[in-house]
DNA sequence: ATTTATAATGACCTGACAGTTATTAATGGA
DNA sequence: TCCATTAATAACTGTCAGGTCATTATAAAT
């Protein structure tokens, strides 16, 4: 009978490894798959552990053998979901040789698609959502991910400009206004949009963002309907 | 000595008259401004009643003399937050006679600098994270603040269109696209913004956009820098 | 077949927080 | 001054959810 003085407990930095070797196996995938509808559905606070493991199939305890703890699971699932939206987009802009209103509405048009496909056009809400409670998250998800599409954006400006197409404006401020409406849209449907407020059509809206900040850059006055 | 099963106990309609009664005094609305700024600064759920209390200087359970409910407080928060947005900038609108593209300036930038002013701007942001949790209040909400400034920039582009500065383009969407960029940017100062993310500067933002969808928008090709 | 190592879980523990109540302080009228 | 009514609170309760642990199932190895 061994007292309880000498029971040799791990140490936290050991569950942790344990936690991030385990991590590897295809499991987590379940749990992270799981986690990101519910976060997305309502949010992280209102998410309990014990629903997330469920709807993964599995109890929470096991939840707890491969992620610390929620937070840990937040983050990788936040991680994770970035990761795929960095693949899309850059390809299109190299290998394009049309004229520069062309290549952005393709680009744009193109992420609209892909993003409302996908559960990951959620993830703008809910890291708007907790940006504020988790500033490390919001920092990284800032870094590799919108900075990255406002980099793209801003490229192919540059290249508007350079071929005389488009006017030179304040270019930080175009991209960021290229990338709001797309933004407050998929914001819109995982927030208002989802308890029944009135939202509107995405390709309509998309194509008059498009009219309208294509005929505002152009250098050339466009045909007008 | 009484027994338990004769103590009257007041039924559940009578304390929410009693807590209506006392709604309309002074010390609710140093309640609800407390409220306001922590449901902003760290959202509903992550605010405790306590702390709200704290805030305003009286202890938790005289907030439960005023409110039925940690919700009830944040919908009677929401709901008054909103009024205000109401009257401001129908006004502008009756009284101006020149052409639409300087009201259209005018009408945002007025709204830009007020609400930016004013903790209000933390509302949008407040709002779409609890929607999804609050259908009712984003139902609510939408009807009486959303789709107010809505009608108002739908009656400013009629309007222009009436009399020939604008082009006739899908009126809803043209809307949207207005507010999109101005709501985003409040949405982001208080969500990213506050976490030490880069924002834009917000003079040069609302002046880019207005260059770029006043140019997009007009019949006549404008002159170009 | 038996031992060993690992995956999985039900039951439990604990802290936090929304909401209540018994009690005290303040107020005001006669 | 005394009583009655209302405002305010400190202390309390119950519940809920994050996290742990002792135990059981499963698979691997010899």
């Amino acid at each position: 009978m061994t007292t309880k003085a000498t029971i040799i407990r791990p140490t936290p930095a050991a569950v942790e490894k344990k936690c991030a070797r385990r991590r590897k196996e295809a499991r987590p995938s379940e749990l992270m798959a799981a986690a990101i509808e519910l976060f997305i559905e309502r949010g992280y606070a209102a998410t309990r552990s014990e629903d997330i493991a469920a709807r993964a199939g599995v109890s929470k305890a096991t939840l707890y053998l491969y992620f610390e703890d929620k937070e840990a699971l937040f983050k990788a699932v936040i991680t994770q979901g970035v990761v795929p939206i960095l693949d899309e987009g850059a390809h299109l802009i190299d290998e394009f040789t049309g004229d520069s209103s062309t290549l952005l509405r393709e680009l744009l048009t193109r992420w609209q698609v892909h993003f409302s496909a996908s559960p990951l056009c959620g993830i703008p809400k809910l890291m708007i959502s907790e940006a504020r409670n988790f500033p490390e998250l919001a920092l990284y998800h800032e870094k590799v991910a919108y900075a990255h599409a406002r980099k793209i954006l801003g490229r192919v400006i540059e290249r508007g400009v350079a071929r005389g197409e488009f006017r030179s404006l304040d270019q930080d401020a175009i991209v960021e206004l290229l990338i709001a409406p797309l933004l407050m849209h998929f914001i819109w449907q995982h927030s208002m949009g989802a308890s029944g407020c009135p939202t509107v059509d995405p390709t309509r809206y998309l194509d008059t963002h498009l009219d309208l900040i294509l005929a505002g850059l152009a250098t050339q006055p466009q045909p007008r309907s």
